[in-house]
DNA sequence: AAAAGTTGTCTAGTGATATAGACAATCCGC
DNA sequence: GCGGATTGTCTATATCACTAGACAACTTTT
């Protein structure tokens, strides 16, 4: 049996909706069509089927698909204009998984501009999940630094990094200083960083990481989590982005 | 500005929920839980919170939580037991992105049994995606097969790859006879395949997908596009998969 | 200039969702 | 054996989603 293997991109958004699922026939013709962009079946300035016809192929009235539309077009997915059509507006960025990545560099080189910020930054006791990829007893002390990721002002990534304390006491300050968590590695002697794993699942983004990533609520999230080591192999740093799957791909290059 | 980084998981799925979003609030229930299952908040053995506590959490009547327990057991998440509570029964998939992928040893490394089936193959016309992956002139003739494959019976992936042809003109015969595409590759001449590259992202499902891998309508896919080359660099594969975002997660290492 | 195509807005009726209450049945701890 | 905790089932009502029709306003095609 081969390695699993996707089929080509096949033709947009199936128009059979399923009734009592618990989701709106208006939301999942949102869904579908903003599926349809996400892979590029549908490409920025492409003009959608007509109202009536989308109502046609959905099986629902003009109004429901109305209903869609107004949503896709909130979310800024689309741009409807009275008497011409709607027309798709939407882009996605390819964001490269490797041993090393610079987001500033991966929105430049899409042609975007990247901004960011550090939202928090706090000293706590480790939970179960960074112990375990960090090599750590539960509960040891450690630093948490919360930053947010921007392309063209939209929300990219937001991601929340953990390192072993004390040993990394007043990289903080350090990152505020030098806005490059390599150049502050390099203030405290840590020449480098090597990448030890990655690891990538998706799933509904939760209300408040919704709202930090101006989403809609319950939009697919793609969580990116990474662990990292100085070059002795100590792990020094585990961290979980998570991002929003209509706004980027995840790539991997061998 | 550092890569983006995770937060450790949070605290359970959050109890408030989005009304006027097209998402009926049971169904806000079941991903939220489904959620908290999948990123290992809940475990296998846990007991969910009583449907009354349930109902006070989320802020709906213990009928509306109902219904979404009800539609979790549906699905084999959950199993609830009269007088005793309900039970986390999910569990999810490592599935390693790497230069090579062998379905069989990943599943049997997590202690299940791995099964799959040729599901079709097909001479056709190569459409955009495949022409644009192998390289060739869209409408090139290629050899498309399309595989399911299951662990412990629960379908894990659906996956489309296309071939270019008439050089790989009987792959689907030698595939058939060896069960291996490593060694139909031999028998054709070529003694192993390279990985160029693979690309995760993550859309909802449509019905025929959620249908063919036994999900309920509108589950989150992890789709991974990968292309391989043969020893002279030259693009002999392009393949898709889908999975089941509930049930895999995609593991990098390096 | 007129017709056709398309989006935008208004009013109104029917079915599905969510809520509510009550009580039965099962399981577990004391 | 009893009480508490929890799931399971029944009936009933209010609110929201979807449908339907009609017509206006704008743009494009003929």
């Amino acid at each position: 049996m081969p390695d699993p293997s996707p089929s080509p991109p096949p033709s947009p958004a199936s128009p059979s909706l399923i009734r009592g699922a618990g989701v709106a026939a208006w939301r999942q013709i949102v869904d579908g069509i903003e599926a349809d962009i996400a892979s590029g079946r549908l490409a920025p300035g492409d003009r959608l089927a007509p109202e009536t016809s989308l109502a046609e192929r959905f099986g629902v009235n003009r109004h429901t698909v109305r209903r869609a539309l107004s949503e896709l077009a909130a979310r800024g997915l689309v741009r409807a204009t009275q008497g011409r059509g709607t027309f798709v507006e939407a882009r996605t960025l390819a964001y490269p998984i490797g041993p090393r990545t610079r987001f500033t560099e991966i929105v430049a080189g899409a042609g975007r501009q990247a901004s960011g910020e550090l939202i928090s930054a706090r000293e706590t006791a480790a939970n179960a999940w960074a112990a375990e990829r960090l090599g750590l007893a539960a509960g040891a002390p450690v630093l948490e630094l919360v930053t947010m990721r921007a392309a063209d002002g939209t929300p990219i990534s937001l991601a929340t990094s953990t390192f072993p304390l004390p040993r990394f006491a007043g990289l903080d300050a350090l990152f505020r200083e030098t806005r490059s968590l390599t150049l502050a590695y390099r203030r405290m002697g840590i020449p480098d960083y090597r990448r030890l794993t990655s690891t990538v699942t998706a799933r509904p983004a939760a209300p408040e990481e919704a709202a930090a990533l101006d989403l809609a609520p319950g939009r697919i999230l793609l969580v990116l989590d990474n662990v990292n080591t100085d070059p002795e192999g100590t792990r020094i740093q585990a961290t979980r982005a998570l991002f929003s799957a209509d706004r980027v791909e995840m790539v991997v290059e061998w």
